[in-house]
DNA sequence: TCTCCTGATTTACTCCGACATATTAGCGGT
DNA sequence: ACCGCTAATATGTCGGAGTAAATCAGGAGA
């Protein structure tokens, strides 16, 4: 399944870019700009954003380019923008909350607490039962790829991005053994925070235990068919990371 | 939890439109076209739609709207276009499937079943654990949100589409009740399967049993603060929908 | 006098097409 | 196999015409 890349034909990884960064094009960066202003809530609901003009004379953009990112931030149902009413930033549940780069705002600033927490909650309720699917349904090639992610997460740990990205790759290989899309696509969602989260608990020097044997069950019982045991396995994974969360949110 | 309207400030609900339809503004079509095209398999992930002025000229419109459209697409993660190498349609793992709009398009054609079962399988999973946090967490408010929603129920039947709209809200304060908006957000996606297939079955003349009751079980136990009752109440539920839809699946 | 309807005005988004720039895939030369 | 060139293509900019709708003023009715 390694479709690796996406755009061009190799590219051997010179960089990684492109995807990532703030915006690699300008629409982009103001897009960027804009989100993180409405993620981080200088922006709430209802607020207007009027004056095409105005705003494009202030970032020093064309407006053709304000208004393709606000095209963006329209896509992603952040705002919506009528003839004379201006823009205005829609509710918080119009929100594509799970879209990779909505997520990714969010987690620009200093990002919501209780909505971190709702990803962790989610995540704790889909992965045991995606574990469950993965354990019926892999093939040897789904296999293959949560024992490379294993090793690599082994090698690297997740001090490192390679170690955290291998981690991603793990429960990705095991969202893609569900041969279920609308399970694939939260692994973006539920990586990200994931992710965030690990760099944060890594800054505060407080890396709980070796996460190495609770992955390794998880891939043991899915390797053997053994459906519960998968699921259990994943409880146990996801509710530590679940009390781990709890616990620096009190802080 | 009715803030209905959302962007202007009061407008006593004259119409309800304009979120809905194919595209209130004339770029807002185009991505229309080309999703609906790419989501129908009429584009493949790897196709490229080269020659931004070609398409403009196609479709009749100016460059700036065919631009904006295609903005729109890649804030959604359909495609990616780099100077030289032309739009490419990504790989299917890189759409944000769970996108309402992108789901819109999907259901616009005929829509992959195989599509439809994941979402209901996402459905199976995450329901009843909804149902379970929202035994728990609800107040009044939600409860009330859920009570109406029944009413309306009874008095529309999912025949029409103020039923299937009332059915939605039920689920959707079932959701809201979680307090989590991670969880929140996918009602939308959900719903939308779960309205297409009851307006499928409808068609198919092969309404199933009364669902009245079976809600009613749910509400009792989440407004008893029964947790179990209520994942099992709901679990009751997505089952018979998930075995419908299998069934429908083999015809 | 107050309220409600009606219409003109004004404002801000929407669409357009042309121009200038930046990037890079593909190719041909070294 | 490597490197630089070129042409193709997307990206960014600009200013203006078009259009929808919120606001306000004026008038009719209560």
């Amino acid at each position: 399944m390694q479709e690796a890349d996406y755009i061009n034909g190799d590219a051997s990884a010179k960089q990684d870019d492109e995807a990532r960064g703030p915006g690699r094009r300008l629409h982009g960066a103001i897009a960027h700009k804009l989100g993180t202003a409405i993620l981080s809530g200088k922006y709430l609901p209802g607020d207007i954003l009027s004056g095409e003009v105005a705003f494009a004379e202030e970032l020093q953009v064309s407006r053709s380019a304000y208004r393709e990112a606000i095209q963006v931030l329209t896509a992603k149902g952040l705002v919506a923008s009528r003839p004379k009413a201006g823009t205005r930033v829609l509710p918080r549940d119009r929100w594509n909350l799970l879209d990779p780069e909505v997520l990714g705002w969010a987690f620009a600033g200093e990002p919501d607490i209780e909505f971190v927490r709702s990803l962790f909650e989610l995540r704790a309720i889909v992965e045991p039962a995606a574990a469950r699917l993965a354990a019926q349904r892999r093939d040897k090639a789904d296999l293959k790829a949560m024992k490379d992610a294993l090793t690599a997460m082994r090698r690297y740990t997740l001090t490192t991005e390679a170690g955290r990205a291998a981690d991603r790759d793990f429960h990705k290989a095991i969202l893609h053994a569900t041969r279920n899309d609308a399970l694939l696509v939260l692994s973006a969602s539920i990586g990200a925070a994931v992710n965030w989260t690990t760099q944060f608990k890594q800054r505060a020097r407080a890396l709980p235990r070796n996460p190495i044997p609770d992955h390794v069950r998880v891939y043991d019982a899915i390797a053997s068919g053994d459906a519960a045991g998968a699921a259990e396995a994943m409880n146990v994974l996801v509710d530590l990371a679940l009390e781990d969360t709890r616990s620096s949110m009190e802080e």
